[in-house]
DNA sequence: CGTATTTGACCAGCGC
DNA sequence: GCGCTGGTCAAATACG
């Protein structure tokens, strides 16, 4: 892909970003008209695409706009029309300013030639028409007209036919990619009605909800991918459920609930009933605890709207509702957790937060703040911001639930991550643990190269994955010997979700039963070779490059506060290829996974929220 | 003035 | 039952 389109569309290669539009939308048709914005822009991509140099503030965006420009003159030439097209503004520019002058004799050619052109447009584009008699009449009050002035005023002409041109083509472009947004839409409903069907299939056919959920085999490949279908509605379901369940609000109803609350928790109680009698009683525990806590109370918005919240986004769920209940409040109360240095009182992570409550946390001297995205009303996602006792350089940002509401190709890195790391890990949790996994996989899957830890706890009140950013990268990581097994990751966004369906319960499920709180890094440096082998994954290497690659970013994106710049970087790295951490690294940014122990990490130009306004909006610019 | 943050209070779960 | 802890609410406050 060409070098500046792939700023947008690397990030999404399966075109999951139904947001891309953003860049032809947002991009103004005036600014083809505005020759120095236009100018500028380009610079800006430039510096950012060469240099790698940390982009300053708003650049990003524009970048991007840019990259499309170049992208967007589709007919045949692609990006060096483009850049004929810059010469071209230069040259009417000039033309505009100034008395023809002899440089317009090299252009002879394109005087000549575009009398044919001229004649097209006039016929066609009435503004065309209107404005070049007045530029006419402008240059005609000057000085007599010469042969040169007749060429140039032609010129002229031909260039502002050639813009209209342009901006018809834009505006056809706009439309083509309305067009394809329409399609992705469509096949993402397709996709999801498919997905979802053969799970309601199961569930009515056999009326034993319970058990169902339970198989990683027969339904982790249909939730999974659902999540990344919408990683909006993952949670809603029950979110809904709860909703009216509890239909008077709030949260002094809490107490009064247990019904529902008990109900589920039952449930789950039967959902693991394959496995082993500790890990049901801790699953009963957790479910009492958190059920009981009042979900139903949480989950609604003081409003009422939650369900209308994302209505607009509403995909018609074809399950039982019991089903989705329990597994989507089951992944609710899984837990991601992302340590990363960061000076910053929070990292960017795409989203917009809202800080509800801080407490100091026993054990901790630092205060643990409490937000809610508020990118979506009723959107049950929280997450906790800590810092860790030990290092207050390391910020543990702790993620529960997954949105209601589309988001951000900003947001999608870590809400991905994080989402498909907590889902990943209730997969495995439900499932018979039969597998000989470990989570060296969740190492090596997850985060193969930016991140050195993946420690699962399932002593923790809460099912819970941390994904360590902060540790310098196992070097067997790096050295990738061809023996390494590999979820085969059809493409970057979907590196967790689409790893076989029935694999990923044995890559947690042993896990998530059996060790109470381990290192997968730690495991994996113990680790049999030929055991990994023997594993029936070793498939091709040919993806590793691409999950590298966005775990690299979302590495990127989850430890830097300057989102921006991160993004940047990590689409940067994407471009280059460079899966490396270090390359993205290499920028100013000071992208952490890793070394960047000093805090460097940051904020140089960014968050002047230092003051908790979490304003975190994707394109914020910082 | 509207919105976001702060912070004390409240609630539920858990252990003793 | 009591105290501790984690999590949340909501009035007060700050901010733009």
């Amino acid at each position: 892909m060409a070098k500046g389109g792939g700023l947008s569309i690397d990030l999404d290669p399966i075109g999951f970003f139904p947001h891309q539009p953003i860049v032809l939308n947002s991009f103004p048709e005036d600014n083809i008209n505005n020759h120095n914005n236009f100018k500028c822009k380009l610079t800006a991509m430039d510096a950012t695409l060469n240099n790698r140099s940390p982009p300053s503030t708003i650049q990003f965006p524009v970048n991007l706009n840019c990259s499309n420009l170049h992208d967007s003159p589709p007919p045949s030439d692609g990006k060096r029309t483009v850049i004929d097209e810059m010469d071209f503004f230069a040259e009417k520019d000039h033309d505009n300013k100034a008395a023809p002058s002899t440089d317009h004799a090299d252009k002879k050619d394109d005087l000549d030639r575009p009398t044919t052109l001229e004649f097209n447009v006039n016929t066609g584009l009435n503004l065309l028409t209107t404005n070049t008699s007045s530029d006419q009449s402008m240059v005609d009050d000057g000085i007599s007209p010469s042969v040169e002035d007749k060429r140039a005023k032609s010129e002229l002409v031909v260039n502002k036919a050639e813009l209209e041109r342009m901006k018809v083509e834009n505006q056809r472009l706009k439309e083509m990619l309305n067009q394809v947004t329409t399609n992705y839409n469509a096949l993402q409903m397709h996709l999801m009605t498919l997905m979802q069907a053969p799970k309601a299939e199961n569930t009515e056919e056999n009326g034993r909800v319970d058990e169902k959920v339970v198989e990683g085999k027969n339904n982790g490949g249909l939730i999974v991918p659902r999540q990344f279908m919408d990683l909006g509605l993952a949670a809603n379901g029950d979110t809904d459920e709860n909703s009216v369940s509890s239909s008077e609000g709030r949260s002094r109803e809490r107490s009064g609930s247990p019904g529902n609350n008990g109900e589920l928790a039952s449930k789950k109680v039967g959902m693991i009933k394959d496995g082993i009698s500790e890990e049901r009683l801790v699953f009963d525990q957790e479910n009492k605890k958190e059920y009981g806590r009042g979900d139903n109370g949480r989950e609604e918005s003081p409003a009422g709207q939650t369900s209308q919240g994302w209505g607009p986004n509403k995909v018609p769920r074809f399950n039982s509702p019991k089903n989705v209940d329990q597994t989507e409040a089951t992944m609710r109360k899984a837990r991601v957790s992302v340590r990363a240095r960061s000076e910053a009182p929070m990292i960017t992570d795409g989203c917009q937060w809202r800080k509800y409550g801080q407490k100091m946390a026993k054990g901790n001297p630092c205060p643990r703040a409490y937000y809610r995205c508020t990118m979506a009303a009723g959107c049950p996602v929280r997450k906790q911001v800590q810092r860790c006792a030990e290092d207050r350089t390391i910020l543990i940002t702790t993620y529960e639930g997954n949105h209601n509401h589309p988001l951000p190709p900003a947001a999608m890195a870590m809400a991905s991550t994080t989402s498909s790391a907590a889902r990943m890990l209730l997969s495995g949790s439900m499932s018979s643990a039969d597998g000989l996994m470990n989570s060296n996989f969740l190492t090596r899957t997850l985060l193969p190269c930016s991140s050195s830890m993946a420690t699962i706890s399932a002593s923790a009140p809460f099912p819970t994955v941390t994904l360590d950013l902060t540790q310098s990268p196992n070097p067997l990581q790096f050295q990738r010997p061809q023996n390494q097994f590999q979820i085969p990751f059809p493409n970057p966004t979907q590196n967790f979700s689409n790893a076989s369906p029935s694999l990923l319960p044995q890559i947690f499920g042993q896990a998530v039963y059996n060790q109470s709180k381990f290192s997968g890094l730690q495991m994996s440096q113990d680790m049999d070779p030929a055991q990994l082998q023997a594993l029936p994954m070793n498939q091709g290497q040919q993806n590793s490059s691409f999950s590298d690659t966005v775990s690299a970013a979302t590495a990127a994106i989850a430890s830097d506060p300057n989102f921006t710049a991160a993004l940047a970087a990590a689409i940067t790295s994407i471009i280059g290829g460079g899966a490396h951490p270090n390359n993205i690294g290499n920028n100013n940014t000071s992208l952490t996974t890793t070394s960047n122990s000093n805090g460097n990490i940051t904020t140089s130009n960014s968050n002047s929220n230092g003051n908790n306004k979490i304003n975190n909006s994707s394109f914020q610019g910082n």
